[in-house]
DNA sequence: TGCAATCCAATTGTATACAAAACTGAATAC
DNA sequence: GTATTCAGTTTTGTATACAATTGGATTGCA
């Protein structure tokens, strides 16, 4: 059973037991788009249709937090995270600065097995498209970019890549422009190809410019920022 | 007031209220090395210590877990974080690939104030020292790099950068050679002149000259990884 | 009718009680 | 003497009970 069984929710678990299977479980929702940003999470609603007490829902809502996927408000509860579009820039400049360099090291350790476990990757995008669910392939899309951070060995960076396409994919959600296609199966095929053939600079020069084709395929555009409440601004703490 | 008198701790807290008070307590403590790696934090001894219930002490520690301050076994507790060798050259990795080139941002959103504030810093270094407090010393001196990242403007690539000198100060306490001198001081005041004169190339230099002074001044030979329990590799979950 | 203050239901925050797991050390078998 | 087993203690994991806060509906008043 290879990494991406095993760990179907991108994230790493940060907290064990029965709120890891919670914490995997909402963030296969989130990543899905099954569970909009902005969409209260209520703890005894979670709690109720989990079977596990508010104290084990709470660990998993603090975790899921802690990666930005859930925003906590003190007193009002947890919220799937709404990045602004400020936010969503930052996120995608982190990635320009993080990921083309991490196909590089991915491409120096690859390995027959890894190279294999790509392609099934795409595969599996493939198919969910093929069987006409989105939601599916842009998570395992964003899957196989966390694949070659761990391929590129560097778990410190291969953990805030995690988060990044965690965030990615909230971005996506909001600011995904209808027009343009999400034709990532040539820029994964392209850059599968590039580590196959050990070309260190094309799997770079592949990565970059695949994050600008995502960025470009966003509406980015200065709009008034996701309604902010008097509460938010004013509240004290 | 300013960020550093408001965020002691370097972490910005990921829980509020009094998890946050705890959580600060802690981080500043283990900066400091007050407390080190490896130190059991029992529940029931927190707890009672800072007079709340054990509640609120798991929050606090498992979002300092989430931090990699602490490191959380499950079913037995809490310990200060032990970065491995290899943990600790893929920290300074992942810092010589993002704070140089922040380091060039930072100069081109470089203000009066900001400078006011990195010089205040420099001072209080310098003042920790001469009082006979190395621990503050250290711990003002990862809090000026984070101040730096703040300076550039890029929050979501200043969270990483606070992750990695939280660990830094952990890898500090566990590899730091006896023999070399800890001169930060020359370092920082470089970095600031870069700042002042505008001189982003410089800076980049700079920060990137410094960060390798830090490593050469590390212990990180390959030597048996820190005592790993038997039951570490051989548990079940 | 419009506005404001107030009460009430719902939800989160914290403490505590109980269950389960792990460590300790003494007794026992070899 | 060493290793092992087992009971007791300690510590963590989870559930539940209670307190505090919020948000909205209701009521009172101009």
């Amino acid at each position: 059973m290879n990494r991406i069984a095993e760990n179907p929710a991108f994230i790493t678990p940060t907290v064990t037991g029965p709120a890891a299977k919670l914490m995997t479980s909402l963030s296969q929702a989130i990543h899905e788009h099954r569970l909009k940003p902005g969409t209260k999470l209520g703890e005894d609603d979670l709690s109720e249709i989990y079977g596990v007490s508010r104290t084990v829902v709470r660990a998993a809502l603090q975790a899921l937090s802690h990666v930005q996927l859930v925003e906590l408000k003190r007193n009002r509860g947890a919220f799937v995270a709404k990045p602004t579009i400020r936010e969503a820039r930052e996120v995608f400049e982190a990635r320009a600065l993080l990921e083309p360099r991490t196909a590089r090291s991915a491409t120096e350790r690859m390995t027959d097995a890894a190279l294999a476990r790509l392609e099934s990757h795409i595969a599996a995008e493939h198919q969910a498209i093929a069987e006409g669910e989105p939601g599916r392939a842009l998570r395992l899309s964003g899957q196989f970019h966390i694949e070659i951070s761990h391929i590129a060995d560097q778990e410190t960076i291969a953990g805030f890549i995690e988060r990044l396409v965690a965030r990615s994919s909230l971005i996506i959600a909001l600011y995904w422009k209808r027009e343009s296609a999400l034709c990532e199966k040539h820029a994964h095929h392209a850059l599968v190809e590039a580590f196959r053939r050990g070309d260190g600079d094309e799997a770079e020069a592949q990565m970059k410019s695949h994050l600008i084709d995502i960025v470009s395929a966003l509406d980015l555009r200065d709009t008034p920022e996701p309604e902010v409440s008097l509460r938010d601004i004013l509240a004290p703490e």
